[in-house]
DNA sequence: GCTGCGCATTTAACTATGACATACCAAAGT
DNA sequence: ACTTTGGTATGTCATAGTTAAATGCGCAGC
């Protein structure tokens, strides 16, 4: 289970980033994508189930995500594991390791992944030439904290219920606005042991939860994922507000 | 229950920051130190219980902490709160207001609490004209996120006893980095609520758990607030290596 | 085609935690 | 001086959640 190495070869130029077809993201002006372009180390293609990022180690890039899911999580000694939070496209990973000089927590592909590397020691160089990409990390660094909060929010006070309505209807917004919703509905490539490690319970409680939401009709399950069916029960139920749909800053 | 106004007034120029006392913050330099005194539009000072920021509200300023103790926290509609970190000298604190336009959580303070007031929309000109502090509210949006890490893991997948130890261990570092660690003791002004809110869990097994950490003597509860006694025994409980001590920007 | 593995689901027993109630104490308010 | 309030402490019972074990299913490997 380890990543393939970033490949210099470019899919994707900066020029024609996949994310800039969003709305959802801002625009870069020319000369930003320039710079940008030469951030750009290259492209790592990571597959299901592969660690992108490892705790512990001292990673010399950051990435953007192109495309699939993924999951940021941690560990105690005794194997317990907490997923901190989703990777879709636009989020920006790896910024932890970079201004802090070590990662303390891990990355894996919950699908085939492509990630834009970015090479750690040119940070500097991008906060003197480019506030505004400056400002924009910046901006994605809070992002991370703010939904961090509602997750811990979810995670300390909420029901198991609340919990699990939370974390779809979360993820279903954040999915959507990378167009992964279709028909008004979305596959979210899940086990019920990654709900249980993201929701601070224990797969057999977890699966009886999800059966709970899944007989109102809030989600179905699948072997390995889930339909997402019902946003606005799901936010009812956890009674959340939902994201802004403001466009936002990626690099 | 409402905070004082900011007072342009200043106890403390810049030049004299409290905080460049402590070897655990880095040094600024003259042109820094000069740009930061007209960033600053004053000094907030607040007493015990009152709320420094309000979810919801759109603020115009972010701040650092110069003095006391206080904590974020969010609530749910029916009045559950999660305290999602504690604050303490060095904190910057108003970042994801001023960056994303409104603040979602809420800060109140649990001592008197000085707080330097900084001017959110000369924001743009510190990152155009001083990349280097740009880089530092990176930094410290990045360590924000890190704790919050380990906080969430904490809530997620320890123990009360684990969670209790944890919080108390991380709160004793942050704390010696401070200079508030007297005679390796420290006194942390917190009711059992707040501890409850923090690991959560209710007030009755909250105090059920720190009675267990009492009478292995890693803590002693005093009224509305606790004596911290053993670092070390509080580390082993909960399995937690520590902070780094190196020194660590501010603003 | 068979076997083994990963995952989903269920059940039962058990434990951690919550809810509720009560008692006590110190400090603030009257 | 007395009363009220907020906070700590403890006991009991109920419930959410965990742990252990079992079963079934689909798919990959042989």
């Amino acid at each position: 289970m380890k990543p393939k190495t970033a490949s210099a070869a470019r899919q994707y130029p900066c020029e024609k980033c996949p994310l800039q077809r969003f709305p959802h993201f801002q625009v870069h002006d020319k000369e930003e994508i320039s710079f940008l372009s030469e951030f750009k180390t290259g492209e790592l293609v990571a597959d299901a189930g592969t660690t992108v990022l490892v705790e512990g180690a001292n990673s010399a890039h950051l990435f953007t995500v192109l495309s699939g899911w993924g999951f940021r999580y941690k560990t105690l000694d005794d194997g317990r594991r907490q997923i901190l939070n989703y990777v879709l496209p636009g989020d920006l990973i790896g910024l932890q390791g970079s201004v802090m000089k070590e990662m303390q927590h891990s990355i894996e592909a919950l699908s085939p992944m492509i990630l834009c590397v970015f090479q750690r020691d040119k940070l500097p160089n991008l906060f003197r030439s480019f506030p505004n990409l400056a400002y924009d990390i910046t901006w994605l660094a809070s992002r991370e904290e703010q939904m961090l909060d509602e997750i811990l929010l979810s995670i300390g006070r909420r029901t198991a219920l609340e919990r699990a309505a939370y974390l779809f209807a979360f993820i279903f917004q954040r999915a959507k606005s990378v167009d992964m919703v279709k028909n008004g509905k979305l596959t979210v490539p899940v086990t019920q042991q990654h709900v249980a490690d993201t929701l601070g319970l224990s797969v057999v409680h977890t699966n009886k939860t999800l059966r709970k939401l899944a007989s109102r009709g809030a989600l179905r399950w699948l072997d390995r994922g889930c339909d997402v069916l019902d946003e606005q029960m799901l936010m009812e139920i956890s009674g959340w507000q939902g994201l802004s749909t403001a466009p936002r800053p990626y690099i």
